[in-house]
DNA sequence: TGTTTATAGTTAATGTTTAAACTAAATCGG
DNA sequence: CCGATTTAGTTTAAACATTAACTATAAACA
């Protein structure tokens, strides 16, 4: 109808909005975001990830990092290590805690990607 | 690399990261955000829009609407008007200072759309 | 008609995003 | 070595997103 919901931006909008609730079902459950979750995935897959690299790895930007750590240091999920070769750079850690979380979680989210993924080439043929 | 940068949530987001900057400094140059300028679209393109059908068009959710229109409507580019028929609704009407605004902002946004549809056949492979 | 149910809009609380500025530490070039 | 520039991380302010609850009105229907 509208020239504006053809545009690139609008039609990547409503394939994101078509795609996240099943993961943000899941997330509500586990008091998570996304962001959240984007995090911990990282700081899972590897060890010893210092700020600057969850921002590339995430897509997120340095200044929203900032407040997702806090918020999961606050819940105990993630811990901040100072380096001492380069004392401006921040580690962040996984802790036990979260290792628990991710047993938990971890499955339930690669069930729904895979469920996605046998839906994704009619879905990307949609747009 | 890693498994989930290629889930269907990451891969979008990346193409809307790719996709957005050159609306963003658009905007900036006139104070507006995406979101101010979706709702605008809508309005302008028909008239007398109840809230409630700018939520269905432009994908942002009732909640979020309010605060938006209260910014435009702070800065003299909408007004509130109740209907009579439904005294629940209201309807988001432009005003003569918005219209401006449409006629220079506009023809840059659409010229990014050109040069955006040039590129999509390829960039839509890419993803 | 009176009661239930649905709809339009709003508010509140928490979390995220963006642009901009700013601190501290590292690096670079002369 | 030293001043200029980068880099890592943070802070701030304003705007937006998400979930839930809540008000007022309208519609459905027994």
């Amino acid at each position: 109808m509208d020239d504006f919901n053809q545009s690139l931006p609008m039609i990547l909008n409503r394939a994101l909005d078509s795609v996240l609730p099943p993961y943000r079902e899941i997330f509500l459950r586990y008091d998570l975001t996304e962001p959240q979750w984007r995090i911990l995935r990282v700081v899972w897959s590897g060890e010893k990830i210092k700020s600057v690299d969850l921002a590339s790895r995430t897509l997120l930007a340095p200044a929203s990092i900032v407040g997702i750590i806090d918020r999961l240091e606050k819940k105990g999920l993630v811990s901040r290590v100072r380096s001492t070769s380069d004392r401006r750079a921040v580690y962040i850690m996984a802790t036990a805690k979260s290792r628990e979380l991710q047993n938990e979680v971890s499955p339930q989210i690669t069930a729904i990607q895979q469920q996605m993924r046998a839906l994704v080439s009619e879905q990307e043929w949609a747009q």
